[in-house]
DNA sequence: AATGAATGAGAGTTCATTCAT
DNA sequence: AATGAATGAACTCTCATTCAT
């Protein structure tokens, strides 16, 4: 977890440089890539903001998509750290699942612009690297899962298992409607409101 | 509506003929653009299915970045003109809901590619005409918050009418999500049973 | 014949201005190249030699490795367009082969800069383009093996048929060392010497 | 012999390491060379194969050119210290030579690689180190025309003695065939075949 | 004496845009 | 109104060489 699959070969042979490098140019693009999209940020910039030389950058990586991937990578991961150890599962499915979600939607609110990033510029990663970004999309969507999963066990949830799976992806996707409607939902909801009228709305759903 | 907001110039001064050859160029680079990105995509490529010389095409428009334009602008407007003239107005809130539901999300998986690429591409775009683009997303919003506060107002429908705004959102991301998600939602369901799964899900939330 | 077999793909549409604008191409590549060699050579040099910019030299060819084939078909070319109508095929087989020596190996002294290119750089060419120079160089043996056999037919010449092919070899390399060994052979001999000497020696071991 | 002219300057004193290390980059190269050429091949690559760090390498010599200077001192060298001893000088001039041949032809034979090499990056030697080498080749010549020599002195050579040096040019560059033209030759003869019919030739015409 | 990470000039190549015809 | 050859800035990437450790 949090390991990238991939592996991207480099020049430099001392591994703990290389995870320090590499995050350090994950910072570095990150932001750029975020402000001016992947195809209008060039390595020069990338280089720069990195504080070192092209040549430099290029010891840690093989071509610029490495970079788009590596930031991909971090992206999810980011995501993923954060969110799962603020999952609490307790015995309460329905406080699991509000708390859940309140951690979610308040992870997209703070992670909005690199969310939004990972919509759009997946699609200039290669294939492989694709697919294992799409595995933690994946991997997330379990966790909703299995807490609704747990919830209709016990009782507390009264929907059919067979919709487990699309309400997990529900939950997610009115969360991540949050970053890519905020020009139309943040003139009328602040985070917290948004969160609490999302929430009702899909615990009723489950609870009734 | 239809009618672009934003004026590109040309050096062609018959309006039918840019008309025309707008929509020409337009069919050419929406499927390279959907393809392969816009990035990825050369004027020269397009040109070349366009079926004229990159002087001719650019006779029609100034940059690039304006195909691009004209593209988003199409596709959003063809989504509009199908929609809408299938959208029936019923006494029928409940049903008239349905068939909005049903017509737009239909329309979302014939033009899935079309609608993913809008979302990937957009940031391309400069911000007036991002804001245009916004507009028309903002316009189809509305045509379902209509409908609601229309089924409110009737009675069909119970919620609060404050929050018809949120639901309109609501169903609009559901129905993307068949485009974003396709990789897992369309193991486990088809569109048939996707549409029914989740208006039925809709539409009890609504009246109860 | 003259013609290359290896077609290279160009953005250019008008087949004589390729013609005519790959004929200026390798003007300017080939003193380039015989003086610094086709790794020392950059593209951009070339360029400025040919007159035109960058972008308009890669209208013309894919790679940089293109130019290089051209030149040395050029150099082909012109060795067997200048060689070939000069040899005339007489009756009597010795002033034949003495006459072809003469034009072989005077080409050669013309030359000389681009034969000794030719076998250093020919490494450089793809797997394809270099078995078509080879071919070329096959090609101009056989013309001496000929004159050759018919000596022998006639009676001229009183070596047996199987050494035709090995001799003709013979005739071709001991004129190209003329070019490759100048260093030394300058020294004491002059063209005319040499290829007296040369040829009388040939030619003896030919008679008698 | 075999103590190359040029000085390559080093940060290392010790000159018997020096001689070592050397020794040991040369045999790393030379592969590397032969197979790719001098400018497709990578300073890290040579270091790599030597078992050191760059560092150390360019601890021994000065510039990449350095190394290809090694390489062709070194291919120089192993042809002379091979081939010198082989020949057996006795009172029997036709023998002497016999046997000169063969030993050269089989040389090149089994290092037609490196020589094929040494004729295609000679060029990118420095104007000094080119010459030096062309002065091992001369010192090659020079062993040949003193055996033709000795054969007209004693009478077994019939041709005139300002030949001498012409004829030692058309063994050398007749056996170098052998390696530049397999393509060709090594379909119709073996080694042994084509030593045989050479010097046969060769020897008939300076009998008779 | 040995290391290998850092450098940056410079390479080949692309492509949106122009403009003479 | 249409053409397509010409442009050149800007891109990604390489690699011989250096130098702090």
């Amino acid at each position: 977890m949090g390991k990238s699959l991939k592996k991207i070969e480099t020049q430099v042979k001392d591994k703990d440089l290389i995870e320090l490098r590499r995050m350090e140019i994950v910072k570095a693009a990150v932001d750029l890539f975020v402000q001016k999209g992947f195809h209008k940020t060039t390595v020069r910039e990338i280089a720069r903001k990195f504080g070192m030389s092209v040549g430099t950058l290029y010891e840690y990586i093989r071509t610029k998509e490495d970079i788009l991937y590596l930031v991909c990578d971090y992206i999810h991961t980011s995501f993923g750290q954060r969110v799962r150890p603020a999952l609490e599962i307790t015995p309460d499915s329905v406080k699991t699942l509000n708390g859940a979600i309140d951690t979610y939607y308040r992870m997209i609110d703070e992670m909005q612009d690199y969310l939004v990033f990972l919509y759009q510029e997946t699609k200039s990663l290669s294939h492989d690297a694709r697919k294992y970004i799409f595995k933690a999309e994946e991997e997330m969507t379990e966790i909703f899962e299995e807490i609704i999963n747990r919830g209709i066990e016990d009782g507390s949830f009264k929907i059919d298992k067979a919709e487990a799976g699309l309400f997990a992806h529900n939950i997610m996707v009115l969360g991540q409607m949050w970053a890519f409607r905020r020009w139309a939902l943040q003139k009328h909801y602040t985070l917290d409101t948004y969160i609490e009228a999302q929430s009702t709305r899909l615990l009723s759903e489950l609870t009734s």
